[in-house]
DNA sequence: AATAGTTCCGAAATCGGTTTCGTTAAATCA
DNA sequence: TGATTTAACGAAACCGATTTCGGAACTATT
């Protein structure tokens, strides 16, 4: 009843070899005999079990996508979704499609990265997530799977990354509240236990002190994630544990957006009061009032990147397997900056 | 070198067959032999093939995800993307993970979606969209694989679908906009291929009807989908035709902040001068000046109710194979409602 | 005409599991 | 004690492809 190769076979009147042959296209395969299969293939509807092709090739066409660690880095992150879409696009024109690993308990293959990974033996995975390196990506980092991570260094020999350059942004940043006049700089990051917000808090610390200026511990405050609340709570940490500093980089527009939430609700208003520039360039930005100056990712070209350098990993070309991209700053309402300086 | 059941089998001193009845825990296997094959494969890290399981069984623990049509309906539409998120974590807990499936043309396996199902042997698959059936998600619908659909009507033997009340939505707009004295109602909806877009208008309308208002074809007006461009547009068009409405429901969220950005643009404000109520409810609702009122979509409900209507469909236990839910008005500042009449 | 090269195709092993059915040994029963 | 049941396990067929290697038929070469 299922229609398989051998149903092909018999009814074309060749052997099963030359059907799959004809399937991978080999070259010792007649024109005439290829379109009689062709034709049967196409009046049937046969398509290949992927299974069995995966069971004889090793080789699945998918590529595993994880979204790690505790920060609930999920569809709903705007930011990384963004970039997944774009990848996404880029592997189905290489050829594959996506495996997304539920990560719950309870599941079939529970445990580790690695295990679902051989499990479904994916030819590649992308590891998306704003955190640190736990045992179960690191796991995988030094296998022989070809991994590349988003906003996450992977140093295994078969592994690669791509992030923004959260060193560079931050002084884009002070350079830019430097320029309109602000003195006192604050700083609203993550959990500690994401390595890019501690990289954007150093850069924005270092660019501070080359501009001459005083870094002021009291207005550099971490949140629990990059969601809004963190921004929100912050906020609301800093003015109950004393002041409020002229102008904020948030390590994610959700982060300043809930801080500007808490300003508003304390009677203070943005830019006048505190100025703030968020990071991602999420589309909420342009809907917030004051809409949200921000450091733009480029999305897109992160999301394409991480497919080629997947794609080059995979077939060992891989000669560069990290990359960082080149963040812009984008200037809305909420930084204070006045149309007439940019012109 | 790669090591397998046999491999298992021949350690443990076994046969395959034990090895296998062990990890899908068949009842004649004495507690000794199973602890001693147990100890055994933990410390190898053994991981079964699902494509081998795949291959003998015909069930791959797999679910399609499909993202079809025109409408750009992808990881960046957050009405979806929520629901997805929900579905998908749901699913994890029933022990399936997501494939997603590249749309791309120029890919391994070209072609309609079912063909996409056979070639992964998915054991059922969630159709996401805004639009109307098309011929290949058709021919999806009545095949023998498991679908269920999130607004869109699948009605195969081995399908169902989910939605929300469209119809019902329009009527708590409506009546909510004659509650506040609105005399003169308009409506933005998506391309008019939207099964939903169109179910909501005609709920609108009927409404309208039933409060013994009149309904003026020209303050409805459809534009290309459901993103912002289309609410922008909309009003644009409006404006140029003749008049504006006293109230606008828009058939979504990112329709109706890109009403209310034309309408800022040209002079009107919100709610003073035209009143706006969204659908969905995403985030950036939130976000907009003035904060968006709408329907809000229960779109974790949707993603649960869409896993477990499918798990049924699976294992054929089937009684309702389509459920509709309950939407809810969200009164925020677009809608012109004060708060003391909410009191 | 004998030899060497091509072209085209198939037999069969293999990938890593599942599942049926039979077998053996021990336990229970009459 | 002989017969019967039960517990525990294995042999082997099967799932649907891929791929190597060899062979037949045909063409080209000298």
């Amino acid at each position: 009843m299922p229609i398989n190769i051998k149903t092909i076979a018999e009814m074309a009147g060749v052997s099963v070899s030359t059907v799959s042959k004809i399937i991978n296209n080999y070259s010792d395969i007649s024109e005439e005999t290829k379109a009689k299969v062709h034709e049967i293939m196409k009046q049937t509807g046969y398509v290949p079990s992927n299974s069995a092709k995966t069971l004889a090739t090793k080789k699945s066409s998918l590529i595993g996508v994880i979204f790690a660690g505790k920060l609930n880095i999920d569809f709903t992150h705007p930011f990384f979704v963004e970039v997944l879409n774009s990848f996404k696009k880029q592997m189905g024109f290489l050829g594959y499609d996506l495996l997304f690993f539920s990560n719950e308990k309870s599941h079939a293959v529970d445990g580790d990265y690695l295990a679902r990974c051989r499990h479904f033996q994916v030819d590649g995975c992308i590891i998306v997530t704003g955190q640190q390196v736990e045992p179960s990506i690191s796991e995988l980092d030094r296998s022989e799977i070809p991994c590349i991570g988003v906003d996450i260094e992977l140093k295994g020999k078969s592994s690669g990354y791509i992030m923004s350059d959260n060193y560079k942004m931050s002084y884009k940043v002070v350079e830019h509240f430097y320029l309109q006049g602000f003195r006192e700089l604050g700083y609203i990051g993550s959990t500690q236990e994401s390595d890019i917000s501690n990289l954007r808090e150093k850069g924005y610390k270092d660019a501070i002190d080359s501009f001459g200026l005083p870094v002021s511990e009291k207005w550099f405050v971490n949140g629990e994630n990059f969601f809004e609340e963190s921004g929100y709570e912050a906020i609301n940490k800093m003015i109950d544990t004393g002041s409020l500093p002229r102008a904020i980089f948030a390590a994610s527009d959700l982060i300043a957006i809930g801080a500007m939430r808490a300003l508003k609700e304390h009677g203070f208003s943005v830019p006048e009061d505190v100025a703030i520039i968020g990071c991602d360039d999420i589309e909420a930005c342009k809907y917030t009032s004051p809409a949200l100056s921000t450091i733009r990712q480029n999305k897109d070209k992160i999301g394409r990147l991480a497919a080629s350098l997947l794609y080059d990993l995979i077939n060992s070309q891989s000669v560069t397997s990290n990359v960082v991209v080149e963040p812009e700053l984008v200037i809305r309402e909420s930084c204070g900056s006045k149309l007439s300086d940019r012109l």
